[in-house]
Order: structure tokens, then sequence, then C-alpha cells
DNA sequence: GTGTGTCATGTAATCGGTTACAAGGAATTG
DNA sequence: CAATTCCTTGTAACCGATTACATGACACAC
């Protein structure tokens, strides 16, 4: 059984393939009676329109592409949930393609999405493949959220740089002082944003500084945290460019015998669900995560629907809110002189509960 | 600028458009000379195929539908990554599609797959939506991994039930007698699964049960983990429905001031990326989710090119892995008699490192 | 030189929708 | 009652690929 055609719909409901098409679009005039008549025929034959089809004679796909980075776990998982919640909303579909580590790989997806999609969502971090995306989509509709600047083209952007200010003037203000930085990879717009955020605030502050460089990753963290661990100048504070890196810091601390935040405090940035359920609590620069996916596919339909009439050059900001959890209290009088060889410190009790949490 | 067509790159290259697609498609005889003029003409022309237009001829669509319940986190962002991978590699494209939190909602993705995709692979919880699945779908292959019994058809299962009989033996292992479980959500198959297997584990052993009802959240099992902690006949042992809630619970029993493992054992079930990050580490049955979603898919993608010569009704089973962490150490002798007023237990130090976990 | 077989190439039908345009019918008005 | 208008409906031409079939060229053998 071969599935049903328009024009066994049109033939079923005794009218012509234009009212059935009429009725299902939703466009033209239709009488009571015929739309009845073809949505019984509809039902009856279970007929899907063939989406092939459609998009041939309306050169449209109503299918958004996103290329993903070779970064995965909360932070995108989170990401795609609130692009997919406006897509589904707005009648899109989503088509991802993930796990992309280097410029080349994420223009072949890009080239292997054209044709096949309306739109795209570029998370690159790389800054030649943001420009190789430019090129390669052609006229396409496209979305950056690479982290750097939007170069003229619409875009949303995290305040990476403001943000990592705001880290480490938190850190000041409770009272650190030999404050380190462990970094994203190189070449990665938004680490770089984040150290560059760090060394304007500690300059500003007249500290100096210390940056170990790590890859994004929970176990780069963790090695950076056994470097700090037994540096002779140890840091009393540490800002993580991200949240797995400064939980594997603080774990690494902690396996060392350090207490946090007694003797070393700890930020991250993301906010993902992660940091809140460590103990202690990762004090950190939370991103409206799912919103700010949401407010890009919304933005990038409106590009759509605009067919090029619209000049959304703008690059979104999206500003980071300073989160504090346990991590980073004020280190204690009696905690001062570090304990090398002491036992894991107790923490102040974390914020009572975590039920207003995100899962 | 319109994009560029089939025609104009025959116009160009100087041939027919039989000859460049049978250059583009790899089918059919063609010499060196017209393959070259032909690809100088897609290079030029920057030609990519039209998607819609090749599947209303072939009607395939190289895509590939994934249907997600509205669970999220880490195991989901897993398991797309698995999908994705191996789509990318076999030239398929993945939509998905997620947060249907019931199967009216998922029935309604399903069908406006129909027509879009060559295959499905529905994870869904809820037996009817299995069912709907089923029906709704007509000849689309569909690869189910809703946990449930197949029903005959294709699907990949995880065994539930024997991974939480490991669990409770584990928990029996370490002398623990009081053992609750938290389950997930009614409906669900697989926490119907893993409770059936907490109960037949108990039952064999001959020890009372404790069932509180969670809903896979984190928040849900923070909740019940509160709960136990006040009840008269305090449990020592907690197998947790997943991950999520045993993090909860865990959080719960520490805030509470009890110990963890010494008042308290706790054990969670799928291995997300969080499990090896609490501390102390917690006990949990890992399934390699992203293989299980490569696996899926290939698997979908050998039934898509069989087109219904093979039958593939078999159920594959994955069987979880016990992952000992300190949340479930034996207690120690002095901590027998719990302490309900005490601080929080110090714990026997995790395994040394996270080097080798997932990111 | 002619017949035959092989193989690359071209022509045109086809897939299943959308939609411009033509046509028909009912309602309204003079 | 006839003319005009408005509104619904149908016919048929696209959209851009694939592919069955026809065609033509060329080589080889007789």
């Amino acid at each position: 059984m071969k599935a049903a055609t328009i024009r066994d719909v049109a033939e079923r409901a005794a009218v012509s393939v234009a009212s059935v098409s009429r009725v299902l679009t939703g466009a033209g005039p239709v009488t009571d009676t015929t739309r009845s008549k073809v949505m019984e025929a509809v039902e009856a034959l279970q007929y899907v329109p063939h989406s092939g089809a459609r998009s041939l004679s309306t050169s449209k796909t109503q299918t958004i592409g996103v290329i993903l980075p070779d970064l995965y776990g909360e932070y995108f998982s989170e990401l795609i949930r609130g692009m997919d919640l406006a897509a589904r909303s707005l009648g899109y579909h989503l088509i991802v393609s993930s796990s992309h580590d280097d410029a080349e790989e994420a223009s072949a997806a890009i080239r292997s999405m054209r044709g096949r999609v309306d739109g795209l969502i570029v998370l690159s971090p790389h800054l030649d493949a943001a420009n190789l995306a430019a090129s390669l989509a052609g006229r396409l509709p496209i979305m950056l959220m690479n982290g750097g600047a939007g170069a003229g083209r619409p875009s949303i952007v995290v305040d990476n740089h403001g943000g990592a200010v705001q880290a480490v003037d938190h850190l000041i203000a409770t009272g650190r002082r030999r404050i380190a930085h462990i970094s994203g990879p190189p070449g990665n717009l938004e680490a770089e944003s984040r150290l560059s955020g760090y060394l304007e605030a500690m300059a500003r502050a007249g500290l100096p500084t210390t940056v170990i460089e790590g890859a994004f990753t929970q176990a780069s963290g963790h090695e950076a945290g056994i470097e700090l661990a037994h540096r002779p100048e140890r840091p009393d504070g540490i800002f993580a460019g991200n949240d797995m890196m400064a939980v594997g810091a603080m774990l690494a601390l902690q396996d060392a015998g350090l207490g946090v935040p007694d003797d070393v405090a700890i930020v991250g940035f993301d906010d993902v669900p992660i940091a809140g359920l460590m103990r202690p609590g990762l004090t950190t620069l939370g991103i409206r995560i799912a919103d700010t996916g949401r407010s890009a596919l919304e933005r990038l339909v409106r590009l759509i629907k605009a067919e090029g009439a619209i000049t959304d050059t703008a690059c979104e900001t999206v500003r980071p809110e300073l989160v504090v959890r346990a991590s980073s209290q004020p280190a204690r009088p009696h905690a001062a002189s570090p304990s090398t060889s002491g036992g894991r410190a107790r923490v102040p009790a974390d914020s009572p509960s975590l039920k207003g949490e995100k899962t």
C-alpha cells in the first residue's frame, strides 16, 4: 500500500487537488462543506503531505539546521531544548549536527545542509569556522552564536568579558588576592574573552595574574587544580573558564586536602545544572541557556520570514548573572593559614534546597 | 541570484541533465571527461542538489527522526551524540523533537515527521505512546527505545529489571538491610521494571520493602530523601530509580545531617556524568549511552535499506554494569548507630581521580 | 564495407505538491 | 429579468531532481 497523495484525497473527497491544497495550507477561500469533505478524506486515508514535494514548489523546508561544536553535555542539551520548544511552536523542525571539532568538519556539515534547511544556527567557537559559515551559506539566513564579534551578521553572544570581570571582582570582594585563572582552549573565542576579562579586572585591582590553560573539559580542570594545589604560591581564589573545569578543579583541590572555599574559593561560568549540585555549591555566572536558544531560533525565523527585507545585523548580548553559592564564601579567619595536611574543611550549609533548580 | 539548478549545471558543462545527475549520484556510467566537466561546473556555480526535489523522485529523505520525552539532561545529550555520529558516517541527517510529556504530544510529533524522514527512533516511556507510534508510523521503519517489551517490533531496551536486582544485591552485600526504593513515575515502563527488580531482589532476600514514588527528577529525589530521613524506621540503603533522583536524595540526606554512605548507602541508575562528580561518588548502574544511541541508529538504517525485506523484530538488550563508587561503601562499625544530630560524616576518599571520566 | 554489439549520452516522463489563471455559479442590483 | 459582481472551484503549468528508454557513436569482426 503506497502512501496516499493529494490526488487520492481529491478523488475521494470529489473535489480538485487545488481545493485540497487550499484546505491543507489554509490559504485561499473554501466553503465549509468542501473543507469538511476534504478533512474527512484526509482522515480516512491517513494522508500526510509529502514534505519534499511541498518544499519543491514553495522552496521552503520549514526546517532549521543547528551546527554544534564537539563540546557536549548539559550546556548543549539545554540549548537544544530551548530551540526545539521555540521551533515546534513556530512550525519548524530542527536538524542537528554535533561534534564538529574543527572548522573543516563544521563547514562540511553546513554544506550538507544546504538546500535542506531554511536557515542555520551556528555555534562554532572557531573563528574561521564562523567565516566559512558565512561564505558557504550563501544566501541562507544564519544566526551566529560563536561567542565572537558578530562582524555585521545577526548574532547572539554572551558577555564573556563582562562576566569574567564580575567573577574576579566578586572573588576580590570576598578577600581573595592570589587569584588564578584556568582558561579555555586557545583559539576559542569565548575562552579568549573570559581570559581578557580576568586580565583586565586583575590589572585594575593591581593584582598579579596566573593563567593555566585548560580545554573546557572537566579532566583539564582537574589537572589544572592539581597543578595549582602544589604551587608554592598557592592561589586563594580560582576563576575557571567554565563550570566543568571549575568542577574538575574543585575535586582536585579537595582530593589534595584543601578546603573549598576556606582555602581556595572557586568561581565557574555557565551555571550548568551540576553547579548547584556540587558540595560546596559552585558560584558561577548564570546564563539562561534554554532562553537564549529560544531567542536565537525566534530571531532566525523572523529573519527567514523577512526574506532579506530587514537588515537585522544586531549582535544581541546576553549578560550573565553572578550566582553566588558556597564555593566562594569569604574565607573564615581561622582558616586563613592553610593547613596543608588537614582534612576536608566543613563548609557552610548550602542554600537550603534545590527545589527550584532545573533538573 | 537564485540558487543554481541541475539544468544550469548541465548547460554550463555542455552536457545533459542526466549526465550531471549520473555524476552526482554516482549511478550509471560516465566518461572521465564528462565527469570533470560536470564537477567543474558544480564548483563554479556552487551547486547543491535540492534535497526536496531529490526526495520527491527517489522517495528517500536521508533523514531520521528522533522523538524524545520531556526528560532532558545529560542522558539525552549523550544519546543524541552517539546517534549523530553514526548518522553522519552513514550519510543521514537527524531531526530531533524533544520534550514530549505525554502520548498526545509525542504522537503529534510523529505525525509531523511523516513524509519527512525515512525512519524513526522513538524514546517514549509511555506505553500508549509506543502503541500510537506503531500505528501512526504506518510503514515507516521504527526503532523503539521505550524501555518496555518490544512487542515484536525492533527495539533496544535496557535490562532495567536485572540492573535493579544488581543494585539491591550490592546493597545487601555491603550489609544493608532496610533498603528503600525511590521509584520513577507510574506509567513509565523503565520505572516499573526497575521497581519490579527491586521488589524481586528484596523478596528473594526476605527483606521488607519501602517504596516512595518519585518522578525521575532531581527535585523529586530530594523530597523523597527528606521524607526517608525523617522516617522512624530510617533506611540504611536507598536504591533510586535513576541518578538524578539519587543525587537529589543524597543532598537531602546530607543536608539533614546524615552521612553517606555511613548512615545511608545510595545507588542510582544510568551513570550520567554527574554521578562521578558527586562527593561521595555515586554508585550506579552504567549504560554506555552514546554507544546505545549509535547502535540504535545503525540498526534502523539497516532496516531502512532492507525495505521490509528483513524481519528484524529482535529486542536487543543492553545490560547495565554496576559502577561502584563511594556512596555505597560498607558502613563502618562505629557508624552503625546513626547519630541523628551529628554533622556530615567524613567519607572515605573517593576513587583517586576523574581523568578517565567523560566530560 | 557492412553488420553487430557495447557503452556513453540525451530526451522526456515522473514524483507530489502549490498556485496563477480561467471558468462557473450564486447573489445582488438596476 | 438581465447585467454585474463576487466568490468558490477546477485546470494545468510549474518547482528540480531521477531514470527508463531511445539514440548515436565507435570499435571490432566478418
